[in-house]
Formats: structure tokens, C-alpha cells, sequence
RNA sequence: GCCCUCGUGGUGAAAUUGGUAGACACAAAGGACUUAAAAUCCUUGCCGCUUGCGGAGUGCCAGUUCGAGUCUGGCCGAGGGCACCA
């Protein structure tokens, strides 16, 4: 019998599916649909393990899907949009554009060897016009719905390139390219009121009941709902300041006030604009950094002002304020008043700038005399130190208590708070959509007429001037509307707004009048399953669910608002990194080994190499596997199986050569085992009833599809293994079973969807007629007799073989005759017994 | 620093969701077949004494329960996210 030859019979079923369009998918209300998309890639240029994994997960659920009967829409696009187009570009010397499209190209094919089974001619990519110019008419609904303005706001400044620094381009407070400390700069930029569906956004979670719980856990404290109080500080003896309003989550700690603090933002820092010690304090505070990370990391620092804030509760008591560079202007009003004992970063503070440190809350289990030292006590207890206050028991009494109190007093009003911030969407860069915004001579703000759509970025642009690149193309920036002369907003879209509807467009990718056609996303949304990166857990996933209720907002032609209703986050591929003596990073390509454990250089078998912990794929460890060489050597189905054998989906899972070849193995003792079942069905003529093979195959369905519909795909590699194992036992005896072409029809059927070109191939030597999904014959799958677990104390003592439909008496008279637990009982008093339907028996002796 | 997730044999893991821990594989060792090798097949999680038997055992320490990998609390370790990478 020949060898499987993948090369011939991959490529022989991938240009089938191509030419006859197999799945090609027009909506069809009479059929129930399943829209099952993986979260599109960025076109690199080459596809990655990451990617064979995401698509290959999705491509199982699609083809099972397809094979239960459904109408599947699995398309496919590209987020070319970003960053590294920009930067190959500026390193290369080339268009942005001729380098994305070479990288679409080449992905294309990579993917299409993968084969799966998606509907090409649905494709999109965001960086063409065809799919931005839907997107700037997107943008100016939300504009005219009010949802979108501009606002200043900070961005990573490198003062030696005069450009704008993405947070991965800051490294250790320097900018990645000319080493210059990165400061914050303040811009006028556009702004999403993604933060007026704050409460939507998180009470909606709930709905989704077939989310991971960890991302909406991720997303509820993303959108970080707060129940506090906004509280009016008097201010002692000031002429110019009365009082600072600031919001807090612990009132309760209000008699451990000890400072109060300000961000270097707030309103009153116009105070100090002329004060140098103050501007020397916001100079400093300006090189923190704009992440929350840098901020929260960063050494408290803080600038006195003169300024004496009274404590509302003791009015005798007044604390100095200060503005301090831990505090955000984003969130509450800018202000906090500091209580050090009961917060690590007002602990911080006050232990640098010799604050009084008053304890207020004792834990539990402590006496009133308990005291805060080396660390802030953050944690549940009792009120102290707190007149009327204490004895109040934390937090739940307490904050809820003292927040009445405050209300009586007029001091402060209950507030409920949202950490979620409006979504900045301005990028002073090149490669991206531009904002369909014009001002005119006295800034005014215009819409670019929709006639005027869309606004084409130039395709002659010089991206090595300093600063924005659209800033510098003159003739570009001018337009005129309505008789006036404007200049173009030269800032372009996050590509966040690109990703945050394609889904929605591939409903309707070839409509050019319309961003969507009514009846196709009635037809096809929400997207049954999603599947991508747990990266993606928060942003990507909440500007989705953001931009669905956006464009439902006063539109009832559009009644969608959650976009995903299934959702599915895998993990990422791992591999062992690997370094020579001078710690460069090597690849697995440049390194061997003998035995597994130690390895060396290729071109320098001498020299020992350094084998690091195992770490997601990238580029810059080296620690890479080029999957269209693993196609090339193993073909697409041994690929496919491997990514989905050793691990489950959702976690890290680590290539390894021997898994790979393993997987290969297996595709090809599966062919052998198929090809003599086919030549035994095709030429064998006993006809004999094996019941066997009826009870297996139907056992082996229903675990395939229990581990199916839980994304236990590593599971169903198990489950083909048991199916290759009996069946290679089943074809040694060469007997035609009248119910083996049936049953094995039904096999090849449920291992296709993991090994289409193989299973499909196998089906047509059997020349089969029957392509649905298998249904289990429920008879086959429970057996009359049962195995029982004898337990003596909770530990397993033996089992014993009983007809199902024996009582527990019977069971337990059969049980004490068994010599194996004679020995236990035969001393001792059984005082219970605990019996576990058709699992086990726990008889409790004393 | 803050938030989230995950820790099971030498390795990847499975476990009907509180009921036989280690299915299915990978690796290694031993054995069978062979002139030899390759391939194939069989055995082996750990500790103890004799095939049998007994004991411990799911990161660590407590707890709930007849019974815990699974539930609760604390600790340790690894990974992800932190708003301009996508």
C-alpha cells in the first residue's frame, strides 16, 4: 500500500474547494446560520503559529457547524492598517501601501494551504478605501449623534524626532529611536464617549453567557464602577480658593485625613503657573510617563502649597494640600484626600513628606491600640479613632453609614464613579484612516461633506519629515467647503476603530453604497462565535461592543447591540529560546541536539547553547517555527492536528518537533488503517453483524461532540487515537462486518473538520453519498452491567460488576461477602452507607 | 504597583463538574522479535517489602464534606492586561 503523499492530495483538495467556490455563503432565512469568525490578523507578511492556532480552532467549529446542517459565514480579512507598515516603510524606503499589499498576498496563500474553509470573495481590508470611506461615514454619524469631540489631552513626546511616541515605543522613559527622555505633551485630540455607555457596557455583561468569566471580570473592572462620595473641602483662610471638591470610595477613613492632593491638571495649578518651583514639580511629573503602569510604579512625589484644607467631620483639624503626580485628572475630579494608614499610595506620600499617619480601622482580631506601620491596612475591620464613627464594621456598614452622615451634614453626596475614560482616537501618523475633518480660518470645525467621500490618503508622502506626515503635504491639507477655506484634520484613526465593525461589514463586504445592508445583519449578526487572543480581552473586545450601541443609538433600522454573542479566547504558542555564550538570542533553526537535553550551534558544533524557559513565539527571542515549512515537511492536516493535540485551546500550548512528527505519524498510520478498511468494504464479503463496532463508534461520537461544543479539542485528538486503535484491531481480521462501511463513513465524517483533505479523500474512495454530521444511536452508548466503586471510609477498596437495575440493599449484601472487604469490616460496625447511582458505594465503618 | 488567570507523573495532559486521579500521547528504561539495525509489539507514575499487598500523592498550609484535582481562606510560583503594538 503506497505512503499518503499530503503534497498530491492537499493541494488536489484545496483547488477543488477554490474552484467550485464550496464555501461561498449567501444568507438564506430558511436555513439556521452560524457566524463563526476569528479576530482577522495584522498582515506581517508571514503567517505564525498564533495565527495556524486562531484559525485552525476556528475552521473546526466552522466545518463541524457546516456539517450539523447550518448556513456558516466564516470570512476572512485583513487589519492592515498601523504601525509597522509605517515604520518597514520609513526603514526601507518604501509605500506603505506596496508593502501591505505584498504582505496580503503572501498570507493569502500561507493561510489557503492551511485549508480552510473560508468564504474568499467576502475579504476586507481596512486600509482600502473601499473600507474606509464607510468608516468616515461612520464617523460623522456618531459625530452628529454627539458621541464624538475633542478634548487636550497627553501624548508620549520625543523632543529629538518632534513626533509622537506609541507606549511600546517608550522604553524606560526614552524614546526607542533617538534615546531622548520622552516627555507628556498636551494635544487637541479626538475623543469617543465610549464612557456614556459605562453602565450599558458592564450591566450588559451579564448577557453574555457564553463569555469566558474571566474576561468579563476583566472588562467589569476595566469599566471599574465605584459607589463613593463627592466631598466639599473648605479651604482655610484662602482669598482665591473656597474649597476642592474630591471624590472618595472610603468616606469612612475621613478622621485619618492627613493631606489632601491635586493633580499638576487641576484647575487650580493655574494658580501657580508663575510660581518656578511649581513649574520645575510638573516638569518632572511630565516624564512619568502616560501609562497608568509608569504612574503607579513611579516614586510619589509631591509640590506643598500654602493652601490648608479642613477636615469636614473636625473642623479644628486642617491638613496641607499638595499636587502630587499619583493623582489623575481623568478619574473623579482630580483631587483625593490623602489618609495614609488605610491606602498604600497616601502611605507612600506621607512617609516621604513626614505626614501624620493616623490608623482608623483595625482589622478584626486586633484591640483598639492597633496601629498602621510599615504598610497601609487596606483591609476589612473595625472603626477607630473616629468619634461617631466607631465601632462601625468595614466596609460594608461603614462607608454606607458615613455617607448618610455626610448627606445630613451637607458635606458630601453619594456618587457612583466609572474608571472607564472616553476613547482617544487620534494618531499623529500616517498609515491609517483619515478623520473626514476640516477646520477653517477661525478653527471652526467642519464635516467633510459626504459627496467629498472618501478622503483618500495621498499615496506621495515623505515619511521621514518630523512630526505628523499628513501635517507636511500642503497641497493635500487644503480644501474648500461651502466656499470656505479649510485645512484637514491631519491626524488619522486608531486602528482600534477599524476592527471595532468589521464583523459587520463582512456581512455585506461588496456593497459600496452602504456600510451594511440592513437585511444581511439582521440575517447573519451577532456573531455566533468569536475567537482570538485573550489579549484582546479588554479593548479590542469593549470598542466592539461600544461601536454596536453607537450606531443602535436613534436608529431603528439597527437593532443590534452586542456584537459577540459566543466568545472564545485561546492561548498563545510557546517554544524554548535559545542563546549563544554572548547572549544573542539564536533560532531553533541555527541549533541541535543529540540526546534533548543539551545543544549546540550548527556552524559551531562546539560551542554550547544556553536553553532559556519556554516563551511565546517572537521575533525578537528568535524562538519562531515558520509554519509554511511545517506544512511543506508534514502537510496541512498533520499541522492542523498537532496545534489542537497537546494542549487545550484556551491555554499556552509548546511546539515541540517531536508532537509535530508525532502528529504526522499519526495522519499517516490513519491513512493506512483507512485504506484497509476501503479495500474491506469495497472487496470482503462477510456480512456479519459486529455489535462492537456499533457500541464504539457511537461511544467515540458523543465524546467528540460533548468535547466539540466545550472547545476540548486536545480531548478529540484523544478520541481519534482510541478511534485509530480499534479500528486497526477491527481491519486485522479482514472481515466486511455488514455495519462497518456505515460506521466507519460516520468516523471519517467527525474526524473531517480537524483533517479535511485526508477525511475528505477517504470519503470519496468509499464513495460515500452521506455528508451530515452523525447523529449518536443513544442505545449503543449505556451497557446493562455497571462497574461500582467500593469505597471503605472514603477510600477505594475494589469495584464490583452489577446489573443497573440492582438496589442499593442488594448491592450492599453483594458487597460484604467479598473477601476484599471482609478483611475491613469484619471487626467494625458499619454506621452508614452512601450510595452514588451507578458510580460507587462509601460504606462508613467505626 | 493595580486587576485577571493558571499550578496534576520525566513531558503535554484527561477526569461525566464534589464520586475509581493520571484517559490519550511524547520521552526514557527494560523486555520480545531480528545475524544486526530500523520498524513493530509488551511492561513501567512515586515510596516500601517478594508477581501480591500496603502507604503517600494533583504547588504549599489550613478548612468544609461520608468523600476535594474540583468548594472556602491564606501563602508561594508562572503568565496575561494596564487605555498610542495589534
Amino acid at each position: 500500500m503506497s505512503r499518503y503523499n499530503f503534497k498530491l492530495i492537499e493541494k488536489k483538495w484545496q483547488d477543488y474547494w477554490d474552484k467550485n467556490n464550496t464555501y461561498k455563503v449567501i444568507s438564506n432565512p430558511n436555513k439556521r446560520k452560524f457566524y463563526c469568525l476569528e479576530m482577522f490578523p495584522y498582515p506581517s507578511g508571514r503567517i505564525h503559529m498564533g495565527h495556524v492556532r486562531n484559525y485552525t480552532i476556528g475552521d473546526v467549529l466552522a466545518r463541524y457547524k457546516s456539517l450539523q446542517g447550518f448556513n456558516v459565514l466564516h470570512p476572512m480579512g485583513w487589519d492592515s492598517f498601523g504601525m509597522p507598515a509605517e515604520n518597514a516603510a520609513k526603514q526601507n524606503n518604501l509605500n506603505p501601501k506596496d508593502w501591505t499589499e505584498e504582505n496580503i498576498n503572501a498570507m493569502k496563500n500561507q493561510l489557503k494551504k492551511l485549508g480552510l474553509s473560508i468564504d474568499w470573495e467576502r475579504e476586507i481590508s481596512t486600509c482600502s478605501p473601499n473600507y474606509y470611506k464607510h468608516q468616515q461615514k461612520l464617523f460623522l454619524e456618531l459625530y452628529d449623534k454627539g458621541l464624538i469631540y475633542r478634548k487636550e489631552s497627553y501624548v508620549n513626546w520625543d523632543p529629538i524626532d518632534k513626533t509622537v511616541l506609541a507606549n511600546e515605543q517608550v522604553i524606560n522613559g526614552k524614546g526607542w529611536r533617538s534615546g531622548a527622555v520622552v516627555e507628556r505633551k498636551k494635544l487637541n485630540q479626538w475623543f469617543f464617549r465610549i464612557s456614556n455607555f459605562a453602565e450599558e457596557l458592564l450591566s450588559d455583561l451579564d448577557n453574555l453567557d457564553q463569555w469566558p468569566e474571566k474576561v468579563k471580570i476583566m472588562q467589569k473592572n476595566w469599566i471599574g464602577k465605584s459607589f463613593g462620595c463627592e466631598i466639599d473641602f473648605k479651604i482655610d483662610g484662602s482669598e482665591k480658593v473656597k474649597s476642592i471638591k474630591c471624590y472618595t470610595t472610603r468616606p469612612d477613613t475621613l478622621f485619618g485625613f492627613s493631606f489632601l492632593a491635586l493633580s499638576v491638571d487641576h484647575p487650580l495649578s493655574k494658580l501657580y503657573e508663575k510660581d518656578k518651583n511649581f513649574l520645575s514639580f510638573r516638569d518632572e511629573c511630565s516624564k512619568t510617563g502616560t501609562t497608568e503602569e509608569s504612574i503607579a510604579q513611579a516614586e510619589k512625589i509631591g509640590f506643598k502649597t500654602e493652601l490648608l484644607a479642613i477636615n469636614p467631620l473636625n473642623e479644628n483639624e486642617k491638613v496641607p494640600v499638595y499636587f502630587a503626580n499619583f493623582v489623575l485628572m481623568d478619574y473623579g475630579f482630580g483631587a483625593v484626600f490623602g489618609c495614609p494608614a488605610h491606602d498604600q499610595r497616601d502611605f507612600d506620600f506621607a512617609k516621604k513628606y513626614n505626614l501624620e499617619i493616623k490608623t482608623v480601622v483595625k482589622p478584626f482580631d486586633e484591640t483598639d491600640s492597633f496601629t498602621v506601620n510599615d504598610e497601609a491596612y487596606t483591609g476589612s475591620g473595625t472603626i477607630i479613632n473616629s468619634d461617631f464613627l466607631n465601632g462601625l464594621k468595614v466596609p460594608d456598614e461603614s462607608i454606607a453609614k458615613t455617607i448618610q452622615i455626610l448627606e445630613e451634614k451637607k458635606i458630601g453626596n453619594k456618587k457612583t464613579n466609572y474608571r472607564l475614560k472616553d476613547w482617544g482616537v487620534s494618531r499623529q501618523r500616517y498609515w491609517g484612516c483619515p478623520i473626514p475633518i476640516a477646520y477653517d480660518e477661525k478653527n471652526q470645525i467642519h464635516k467633510i461633506p459626504e459627496k467629498d467621500l472618501p478622503v483618500l490618503l495621498p499615496d506621495q508622502i515623505n515619511l521621514n519629515t518630523k512630526g505628523n506626515p499628513l501635517d507636511s503635504v500642503d497641497q493635500w491639507k487644503k480644501i474648500n467647503i461651502n466656499g470656505k477655506n479649510c485645512i484637514r484634520e491631519t491626524d488619522t484613526l486608531d486602528t482600534f476603530v477599524d476592527s471595532s465593525w468589521y464583523f459587520l461589514r463582512f456581512c455585506s463586504s461588496k456593497d459600496n453604497d452602504n456600510s451594511f445592508n440592513k437585511n444581511e445583519i439582521d440575517y447573519w449578526m451577532p456573531v455566533d462565535q468569536y475567537i482570538g487572543g485573550v489579549e484582546h480581552a479588554i479593548l479590542h473586545l469593549l470598542y466592539s461592543r461600544f461601536f454596536t450601541r453607537a450606531i443602535n443609538l436613534n436608529n431603528k433600522e439597527f437593532e443590534l447591540k452586542e456584537p459577540f454573542k459566543g466568545l472564545f479566547t485561546q492561548g498563545m504558542v510557546c517554544h524554548q529560546t535559545y542563546k549563544d555564550q554572548n547572549d544573542n538570542w539564536l533560532s531553533p533553526d541555527d541549533v541541535f541536539s543529540n540526546n534533548g537535553n543539551d545543544y549546540f550551534i550548527k556552524t559551531k558544533p562546539s560551542e554550547k547553547v544556553m536553553v532559556g524557559p519556554s516563551e511565546s513565539m517572537s521575533k525578537s527571542k528568535k524562538n519562531t517555527i515558520d509554519p509554511e515549512k511545517m506544512i511543506e515537511a508534514y502537510g496541512a492536516d498533520a499541522v492542523r492536528l498537532f496545534i489542537l493535540s497537546d494542549s487545550p485551546p484556551e491555554k499556552d500550548i509548546q511546539w515541540s518537533e517531536t508532537g509535530m512528527t508525532s502528529a504526522y505519524k499519526f495522519i499517516q498510520k490513519f491513512w493506512s488503517v483507512s485504506q484497509n478498511i476501503i479495500e474491506i468494504v469495497n472487496t470482503e464479503s462477510d456480512k456479519s453483524i459486529n455489535n462492537e463496532i456499533e457500541i464504539f463508534t457511537n461511544q467515540s461520537i458523543e465524546k467528540i461532540n460533548t468535547a466539540l461544543e466545550k472547545f476540548r479539542y486536545n480531548v478529540i485528538i484523544a478520541v481519534f487515537h482510541e478511534i485509530f486503535n480499534f479500528f486497526n484491531k477491527v481491519s486485522e481480521n479482514r472481515k466486511n462486518y455488514q455495519n462497518l462501511k456505515e460506521n466507519y463513513n460516520k468516523i471519517l465524517i467527525v474526524v473531517s473538520p480537524v483533517i479535511p483533505h485526508l477525511a475528505n479523500e477517504c470519503l470519496n474512495l468509499m464513495a460515500s453519498k452521506n455528508f451530515e454530521w452523525p447523529k449518536v444511536k443513544k442505545e449503543f452508548l449505556e451497557k446493562e452491567e455497571k462497574e461500582i466503586v467500593i469505597q471503605i471510609n472514603g477510600k477505594k477498596r475494589g469495584n464490583i460488576l452489577i446489573n443497573k437495575k440492582t438496589e442499593e440493599n442488594e448491592i450492599l449484601a453483594k458487597i460484604k461477602e467479598l473477601d476484599i472487604i471482609q478483611k475491613y469490616i469484619k471487626d467494625k460496625k458499619i454506621s452508614k452507607t452512601i450510595y452514588v447511582k451507578d458510580r460507587l458505594i462509601n460504606i462508613i465503618i467505626k
